[in-house]
DNA sequence: GACTCTATCTCGGTA
DNA sequence: TACCGAGGTAGAGTC
């Protein structure tokens, strides 16, 4: 990684056009030749950028970066105050938990956690406009197709909306109907699921986990 | 800013639970405090951050970042390599053209653009679920409400049939139809577009800028 | 503060 | 490769 600290100022052109005046600024060249230029502050997002693959032509004043999509980043250079390399070497790469899959992994296995009685036909079942998270059988035998987020808001209920009016065309499957599960669920969210007849359950993933692991040591 | 080249590992506690096994990283910390962890490699994004406002604990072989919200960063400094800081000042900030509010503008200005005939009613016309960004009246005089996009996707359109569907809960605008406009349109899109009987249309920004500038000239 | 929508979104999965 | 959906989305603007 090469870390130069220098006054510049820069062009983007390319699906926008972007523009930066003259000031000291950090650019950062990765590894894999990605730039991007930072100020001191504005969270982690740099003021510009380029993602590889790209090439970089340095010149004694600019650095002309250009991709293959035909977009160019210009850095002018009026100033240089540091220039330093550092070989970080390969990185192992982040582990996550309680992401969107871990919910609907959890939640496959409890289906009763969402409503008693609920049983798993299949997860990611196909649909027309893309899979619905769960398919499930309700206590009645009535077919139940359910959302899961992490956060539940209206676009989880047009989505499901639009899983419920594909199911129906398909007559095999009986008559459905639909429930939004989240962590937490936005009051737009539930004021439409109801508008439209749609359950929503809102559950503790902590907790789930919890009773997973009650469930195992029962055997 | 603050750069620190470091064997470290890293954990995250907050929206989700994230870790990062111990390898030699980037940290950077801004004048603002916010705090981000780089990789070598991988865009710009950096593997694990803390934005401001947030509160460092610096301890010898770990730092620990807290915010209000009840998330925690914590880096465990294995072997440190490089520790340097510099003074970068303000940034004047960057300058953007070509976004969806110019796009919006452009097309205010002329709508004969996306449809011979069209005549624009106002921009950002409100409505209970949000501002429709521009309404206009065709040349049957009936009304029509746009939505703006630079890359049309299905969202815009679930966004449209909302505007729809409340423009026409107001009886004095008379029927009402809907166009997506955007640069490009998404399959997906121009079929769910279809199946509710919404009108799509790409457009191209330097071509409707070039018009523009033709029709000033005329004066 | 809550809600809305944009973004050079980024990133990962999949056909 | 393009398309599609999730994201610790972030960030800006509005109410």
């Amino acid at each position: 990684m090469r870390l130069v600290i220098a006054n510049c100022s820069v062009a983007y052109e390319g699906r926008l056009d972007a523009s930066l005046p003259a000031a000291t600024r950090l650019i950062m060249v990765k590894a894999d030749g990605c730039v991007a230029i930072h100020s001191d502050g504005g969270a982690y997002k740099p003021l510009n950028w380029m993602n590889s693959p790209n090439t970089i032509v340095e010149q004694a004043d600019r650095w002309i970066i250009t991709n293959p999509r035909g977009e160019i980043l210009t850095i002018h250079l009026h100033e240089l105050f540091s220039d330093s390399s550092h070989e970080l070497g390969q990185d192992p790469g982040l582990v996550k938990d309680g992401v969107e899959a871990h919910l609907q992994a959890l939640l496959a296995d409890l289906p009763e956690s969402i409503e008693p009685g609920l049983t798993l036909i299949r997860r990611e079942y196909p649909t027309a406009v893309g899979p619905v998270d769960l398919l499930c059988r309700d206590e009645q035998g009535k077919t139940v197709a359910i959302e899961i987020k992490r956060r539940g808001e209206i676009d989880g209920i047009e989505q499901l909306t639009r899983y419920i009016e594909c199911l129906r065309a398909d007559s095999s499957l009986g008559p459905i109907r639909g429930i939004l599960v989240a962590q937490q669920i936005k009051p737009q969210a539930r004021v439409l699921a109801e508008s439209r007849g749609i359950g929503w359950r809102e559950i503790d993933y902590d907790e789930l986990r919890g009773s997973r692991i009650d469930e195992l040591r029962l055997f």
